[in-house]
RNA sequence: GCCGGGGUAGCUCAGCUGGUAGAGCGUCGGGCUGUUAACCCGAUGGUCGGGGGUUCGAGUCCCCUCCCCGGCGCCA
């Protein structure tokens, strides 16, 4: 007999055998003589235990320190039971209390800011556990992939020295008396990493200042970012593409309980899988919002509005590209075929999820960049060491960053991001 | 930063046109041998976010301030 996972007990096919389950009492119900225990693990399922009369008097004192999501030790033998929650239960021999728990804090009902001061102890919920369980297999998928595929893994730094993509929206902090940020991307790293190292990719922590207020925006996130040399916007779209269907193809294949629990509706997420990517240009985009008699012209950023309407159009998370110029990043190549736009592509999650990728070629030609940069207003010497990369052997290429808690929140169709990590921070929102 | 909503019991909320506060849940005690957010009986519960003002009297009206939620902008 060995320590089994309740989501192998709930497969059916250990009936009648003696197991020893370890977890946290989720659900505590007495009645006279009989003690039902429910206990959650880290499978993220529950199992109920039974102590008949003569076994909840034999083990009293353990019964009596039983509460919410005290820590136990239970022995017994597996039966199949419809009155049981899963249709299978553990009829208990032993009962061992490994920490007791008193009067624990959330008793269901509570709102959402009382559960975000709680969060560490919120965070047991089932619902967050199977979300935790997504999020593991969407970053692994994501390693595999590029792994696979040929890409280097690196890393860059954290601290910066100076505001590249303009101060207002960057954390600042003390290094020593000297002025530093909180990265915002590592994107001017990876492409220094592309001339040597050629595809190469990173998972950090991202910080954005922006006092965002919606339910997409988190001022510390988990970034996937990838640079190449050689690729050209519509080689980098494909690897996108490619990626995410892989990621998805794996949550599906490995996660369909998790995905169940969530009352994720997986029909979307096959269709993402396996049919292709529809590419739009931003014209055609604001064409389209136009003929839905949306108030926009050539030149509007797409505001969530926008974006929500577009998502409705497509099964499939799809590509918009080729963006005005002033919409977008300095460091983004202009297009030959038309100055007026630039080679960037955002991909949009289907179901009003929207933009879980941004990306673009990069402006490779030292001229054009520097006065991008002056049109800006941000000091050329800021910027010395990124323009040294056009100067030395510049070489087209491309590269992308993908919000990992916003592809997290829309493969398991969460309503908001908070719960796509695990400290959410946001709205100033530092505790615990 | 902007627009909207809200801070009343441990939690979720009610409290009409001003007359010093209620419910459900929880907690505690008791009962119950199949409960599913168990149920039944009893008990416990408050400087009404903070400060100032009007008034005989303010949870309620006015001003200031702090915090939170929903949305927008910004983006991943």
């Amino acid at each position: 007999m060995g320590r089994i996972p309740i989501r192998e007990i709930l497969d059916g096919s250990l009936e009648g055998r003696r197991v020893e389950v370890r977890g946290w009492v989720y659900r505590l119900r007495r009645l006279g003589g009989k003690v039902f225990v429910v206990v959650r693990d880290g499978s993220g399922s529950i199992i109920q235990c039974v102590l008949d009369k003569v076994t909840a008097e034999k083990f009293a004192d353990e019964v009596d320190r039983l509460g919410i999501e005290a820590s136990v030790v239970v022995e017994g033998v597996v039966r199949s039971d419809p009155r049981a929650p899963g249709g299978y239960e553990v009829s208990v021999s032993r009962l061992e209390v490994v920490g007791e728990s008193h009067n624990f804090p959330i008793k269901g009902g509570e709102g959402i800011d009382y559960l975000l001061d709680n969060r560490h102890l919120w965070i047991r919920s089932r619902r967050l556990t199977n979300v935790f369980r997504v999020k593991d297999t969407v970053l692994r998928a994501l390693r595999e992939f590029y792994r696979k595929d040929g890409w280097w893994e690196v890393t860059p730094p954290i601290l910066t020295m100076s505001a590249v993509e303009g101060g207002a929206t960057l954390f600042p902090v003390d290094f020593f008396g000297k002025k530093a940020y909180l990265s915002q991307s590592a994107q001017f790293y990876l492409e220094v990493m592309i001339f040597s190292l050629e595809k190469v990719w990173a998972i950090t922590t991202s910080f954005r200042a922006e006092r965002s207020r919606t339910r997409r925006h988190l001022y510390e996130y988990t970034h996937f970012e990838a640079e190449a040399a050689w690729y050209d916007m519509y080689d980098m779209m494909r690897v996108v593409e490619d990626s995410v269907k892989y990621i998805v193809g794996k949550v599906l294949e490995e996660r369909s309980g998790e995905l169940e629990f969530l009352g994720r509706n997986i029909r979307p997420l096959e269709i993402a899988a396996d049919e292709k990517y529809p590419v739009i240009t931003y014209e055609e985009a604001i064409e389209i919002l136009q003929r839905k008699g949306m108030n926009v012209k050539w030149g509007d950023d797409l505001g969530a509005d926008e974006e929500r309407v577009l998502t409705s159009e497509f099964e499939t998370p799809f590509f918009v590209v080729k963006f005005p110029k002033e919409l977008k990043a300095f460091y983004m190549k202009e297009d030959p075929d038309d100055p007026r736009v630039v080679l960037g592509f955002d991909l949009l999650a289907p179901e009003g999820y929207g933009e879980v990728v941004g990306g673009s070629e990069r402006e490779d030609d030292e001229e054009k960049l520097v006065s991008r940069i002056r049109a800006e207003g941000f000091d050329l010497g800021d910027y010395e060491w990124y323009l040294d990369l056009r100067r030395y052997g510049s070489v087209p290429h491309s590269g992308f960053g993908l919000g990992v808690e916003r592809l997290v929140m829309w493969i398991a169709g969460l309503d908001h991001i908070r719960d796509a990590t695990p400290f959410p921070r946001f709205r100033d929102r530092l505790y615990p």
